[in-house]
DNA sequence: GCCGCAGTTGAATCGCGCC
DNA sequence: TGGCGCGATTCAACTGCGG
């Protein structure tokens, strides 16, 4: 701990949640103090009635009181001014991450630029195990965006380029990143079982955030603390966190946790890590890329069946329409059918497997496992 | 081409580009007359200085004057403007897709939100092949975002369900898209040999865009042409398209490359349909036509209850009386249920689920439509 | 202890047409 | 135009139990 951090350490309420408002509270604290800020806003998430899956069960929806706004304009209003505050107390050379879903995420980023802030990335994080969409109306939603942005356009902000880089196998670190939703053990619960908080985010997540944008001993404040995510990774990495939360239930539940929190916790590093088999590359991909047109004509190896190939990447032979696996085995009789081995197109007057079209779309892919 | 657009395209200037301002000329056309706008407007990047590569090369940036704005409240006022024109332009069950980077798809998304649209998603593109982040500064800018809009919140949007599951090998699709950027043979070239255009999108991305949220024979409008991208995957699939670009040189380019894109054929371009297209067909009709009888016993495919069938087409079990969706519901305490999918009647000392007989019927069906 | 299977769950702006 | 009723719709992980 260098002396500018002692000094501010007599003023700043460090490792510590506090209990109240986030806008009243950060501006109570001194300016420039904090060269981290980690905020995970309310998204204002607009539902209407009640949503099931197919089979009946009730989604638990996020419909707690503070995610009700009357309006885009209160919601706005809010989001400058806690945004505003969050900026007085940032260092010049400070930064600051929020997250968001396309609800809220727009506004937010407008209200950043318009504050003042310097946006450096905008960060996607994609699910591995996000919640499929039930009614089919949609697309899955299946990632959350992140902003990362400097206190101004010439802050010297901080990126430890090389640890992110080591983090991800010696490849320059991209802005989308994929990591599983928290649940299993990491999941906190209630006394009754249920879970502590409807949107725990993951300590995969801050801890890359942390590990990229800010040096051991520099001060994280989160002002939208919940179960302190934020907090207990700061601590394992040894950070100094300052937490802000207005509700009770999920103070205790952060304060429990802190507790049992140890620095340099080497189990934390490994939890971003995780093995991948090589990416499905879905039969379509071929068609939507001009690599096979819809209209062409593919043959089976053994020469014995065709069949057409259609603009959605289904194939139409012998009136069965379906995947490249549901075609072939249905022309074969056969229980199942391995397609990428089963057909291939003309070239040149030769016949070529279409899955050399998929190795090559493999190898550009390039897929980092995190 | 059937009636209604027939006499549109006496008004709309179908599979032309207009030259000029693309608000001045979208305020020109009917309102409610397309039924898809694909927009890519000039990102307002903020580039200060030349980027090199280690090697000294110097990187050729986006610095064209259209995408030059003083602040963002001139360009925030330039998008509410072609926004507000482009919301006019749409059918009411029509939508719209707008691409940017965070430079300005954060004041684009707050202003499609303050227009009235209706997000859907916000998708990302994956570039599997980014530009690398050369200096180590920040992380890979690797991605693009897409927002997906409808024209109001009760919207009845066009979403192709299971030909974007088919496109992805039965599995729903997902907020996340992983395409390589445009380049190769794709990338069009000008007279000096250099690129025609500095952001020209992969048709790739606009091909699933159109199968996705548009049918056949839908009015799809890009107000930000450039070369032509959206026009050229729009002829292939069959949808008319309406181009604006008001730089000539673009707009060369792209006549030219639409002139040698031909539409594929029409089977290929049939794309898999889902289960709510297909015709009701009422319980009753198999009471009606003998398929079952009235007292015949139906059991449910759990085996946990069972139902009997009578001369209306309706079902009593457990006292409970009903439809067959009605009983089931009743009978598992739940809030709906499937009638087809949930009994199955005995033949032979079989289970046979009463849905092969609905199929029988709807088969019967396409042969002699009525 | 390992494997398979059944059950549960996750920041969700999640019908439509007829009368 | 509001109410009612048909009937369509899910993926990846993790938990716990039984063999």
């Amino acid at each position: 701990m260098n002396k500018v951090i002692r000094e501010a350490a007599t003023i700043l309420p460090l490792n510590q949640i506090l209990d109240g408002d986030c806008i009243d509270l950060m501006n109570g604290l001194p300016a420039e103090s904090v060269d981290l800020i980690f905020a995970d806003p309310p998204y204002n998430l607009q539902l209407k009635g009640d949503l099931h899956r197919p089979d009946n069960s009730r989604v638990d929806a996020v419909d707690d009181h503070w995610d009700q706004f009357a309006s885009f304009q209160v919601y706005d209003d809010f989001s400058r001014e806690w945004l505003k505050a969050a900026r007085r107390l940032l260092k010049p050379n400070g930064a600051i991450w929020v997250i968001g879903s396309y609800h809220n995420v727009f506004r937010l980023g407008a209200a950043l630029q318009d504050a003042g802030f310097w946006i450096l990335n905008d960060v996607v994080w994609r699910k591995s195990n996000p919640m499929p969409n039930f009614r089919g109306k949609r697309l899955t939603n299946a990632h959350e965006t992140l902003i990362w942005a400097a206190k101004s356009e010439d802050s010297k902000y901080t990126f430890n380029y090389e640890a992110l880089k080591a983090l991800n196998e010696g490849i320059q670190m991209r802005s989308d990143w994929v990591l599983p939703i928290c649940t299993g053990h990491e999941r906190l619960k209630d006394d009754n079982g249920d879970k502590a908080h409807p949107t725990q985010k993951p300590e995969s997540l801050l801890h890359r955030i942390l590990i990229g944008t800010t040096n051991a001993g520099d001060v994280v404040l989160d002002p939208f603390f919940g179960t302190g995510t934020t907090g207990a990774v700061a601590k394992k990495l040894g950070r100094e966190y300052i937490g802000i939360e207005r509700e009770a239930a999920y103070r205790e539940v952060a304060e429990k946790r802190l507790k049992s929190v140890r620095k340099f916790d080497r189990s934390s590093l490994e939890v971003t890590t995780s093995k991948r088999a090589e990416p499905r590359v879905p039969f379509g991909q071929l068609v939507e890329r001009g690599m096979l047109s819809p209209g062409e004509e593919l043959l089976s190896m053994n020469g014995r069946y065709r069949a057409k190939v259609r603009a959605d990447g289904t194939l139409i032979g012998n009136d069965v329409k379906g995947s490249i696996h549901q075609v072939g085995a249905a022309l074969e009789g056969a229980p199942s059918c391995n397609g990428w081995t089963y057909w291939c197109y003309k070239r040149d007057g030769k016949r070529v497997p279409i899955d050399l079209l998929r190795q090559q779309i493999r190898a550009e892919m390039v897929e980092r496992p995190n």
